[in-house]
DNA sequence: ATCAGTTTATGATATATATCACTTCATCGT
DNA sequence: ACGATGAAGTGATATATATCATAAACTGAT
C-alpha cells in the first residue's frame, strides 16, 4: 500500500496545498499512506474513530449514513478531490457516516494529528482547508436542497444530469450505482426510480443498456429537472 | 449600534476564540459592529456580497434559499453562536442564502478580512474556527437527513421536539415561525403542517393556544418522531 | 373602527408515491 | 455449469400528500 512519496506532484496540492512549503510537505510524507479499493469496498465506516484526514485521489465514492433500521442514505457522491473526510474530521472522534467506493478508488491518508499540527503553524494552509471544506458542505447542503424540491421525475433527471455535467462529461456513460443506490440518494422508491428511468425510455429522452445510460434529449432532461 | 469593546467578555471567546490572545482580540475591535435586528428583519440577503464575519450574539434566526419561482426553502433555525455566517464566507463572494431575525437578535459583525488575516496569523484560532464550522454544517445536514426520512408526522414531531429540546428546554413555548414556515422547513405543505398539528392536538399529545404548544406527552411525541 | 391581507383551519378531491406481488435477468461463488 | 442471491422491471392497489375551495380569526395600516 505504501507508496514513495511523491505530494510534490499531488494533484491536491495544485488546490489548496499551495501554501504549504515543500518542507512542510515533505514533513506530511512520514505519516502519508495511500490506499486502493474495490468498488464496494468500504473507505469509512461510520461509528469508527477518526485518526486520518482521508481524500480521494481517483476513482468514486458514496457517503452515506445507515440508520437504526438498517437503510442507508446516500448523503452525496464524491470525485477526487471533493473530500471525503468532509467536515466531521474536525469536529468529532468518530464518523457519523460511511465512505465506500463505488468505482476503483484510491486515497491519499494523513495522520489527523500531522495535519492538526501542520494547520496550527500555518495559517495560510489553513484558509486553504477553510475555504475547500466550505466548498464541500456547501455543495453538500445545496445538492440536498435542489433533490428536496422537485417531485420524483425532476429527481431523477437532476440525477441523471449530475453524473453527465459533473462526473463523467459524456451523453453516454455508465450509471456507478444501482436503481436502490438512486433511490437512496433521492429519497424515493426502488420501483418508483425504475418507473421514472422506463418513462424517459419511452419519451426518447435516454436510452437505457443495463447500467449504461445515453442522454439523447439533454434540454428535455434540463427542462424536467427544473419545471417537474 | 456601536457598541464599546467587550470582546473579553463575548461568549464567543469562551466557545472557540479561547486562542486568540487579548493583544489580537483587540485589533479585532476596530471592525466590530453589533447590530439589532426585529423579528422580520433581514440580517443576509441572499446574493448580497460578503464583507462580514457574523454571528448571532442573542435571539433566533432562520436560514433559507428563495427559490426561482419565489418560494422559500428553510435550511435550519439557528441560535446564538451557531454561526450565521455557515461556510459560504471563506468560499464565496456572496450570499447563496438568506438569513431573517424570527426574534429579537443581536449579531457581532466582523470585517471579513480581519478574521482572514487573523487566521493566518493564528493557526490555533484557524483550528478553532474550522472546529466550529466543522460543527455547524455537519448539524445542518445531519438535520436534512433526519427530516428527509421521517413522514408528515414524525416531521412535525421532530420539529417540535427540536424546539422543545434545542431551543425553549420547556414544554410551553411560543412558535418562533408559522405554520408556512415549519412547512417550509419540512418540505410539506401548510395545509398538512396544520392538519397534523391538530391531529395531535386531538390526540392530546399536544395543547395549542394560537402560536404557543405546551407539549402533553413528550414521550408519545418521540415515538412519533422515531417510528412514524 | 375599518378594510385588506395574511394566517389558521377544515373539507373534498386529485395526484403522487409507496407497498405488495410477481417475473425475468444478471452476477457470484462453488 | 449450477443454484442462489440480488437487481431490474412491471402491474395492481393502498396510502400519503398536494391541491383547490372556503371561512373564520388575527394583524397591520390608515
Amino acid at each position: 500500500m505504501n507508496q514513495e512519496c511523491s505530494c510534490d506532484k499531488c494533484e491536491l496540492k495544485e488546490l489548496f496545498f499551495h501554501n504549504v512549503s515543500s518542507r512542510e510537505i515533505m514533513s506530511l510524507c512520514g505519516s502519508r499512506i495511500e490506499k486502493n479499493y474495490e468498488k464496494g469496498d468500504y473507505i469509512i465506516e461510520q461509528g469508527k474513530t477518526i485518526n486520518e484526514f482521508i481524500y480521494l485521489k481517483s476513482g468514486l465514492v458514496k457517503l452515506f449514513v445507515t440508520n437504526t433500521d438498517g437503510k442507508e442514505q446516500i448523503l452525496s457522491f464524491a470525485k477526487p478531490f471533493d473530500f471525503v473526510s468532509l467536515l466531521s474530521v474536525f469536529s468529532q472522534n468518530t464518523y457519523s457516516y460511511s465512505v465506500m467506493a463505488i468505482d476503483e478508488s484510491t486515497t491519499c491518508n494523513i495522520s489527523i494529528h500531522e495535519v492538526k499540527k501542520l494547520l496550527q503553524n500555518n495559517g495560510a494552509f489553513a484558509l486553504g482547508i477553510l475555504e475547500k471544506m466550505s466548498k464541500v458542505s456547501d455543495a453538500v447542503i445545496h445538492e440536498s436542497l435542489q433533490i428536496r424540491k422537485r417531485n420524483l421525475r425532476g429527481r431523477i433527471a437532476y440525477v441523471l444530469l449530475h453524473f453527465r455535467d459533473d462526473i463523467y462529461n459524456t451523453d453516454y456513460y455508465e450509471l456507478p450505482v444501482s436503481r436502490k443506490e438512486i433511490a437512496e440518494y433521492i429519497g424515493m422508491t426502488t420501483e418508483n426510480v425504475i418507473r421514472a428511468l422506463t418513462e424517459f425510455r419511452k419519451d426518447g429522452i435516454i436510452k437505457i443498456f443495463g447500467k449504461a445510460i445515453e442522454i439523447i434529449d439533454y434540454k428535455k432532461l434540463v427542462q424536467i429537472s427544473e419545471h417537474g
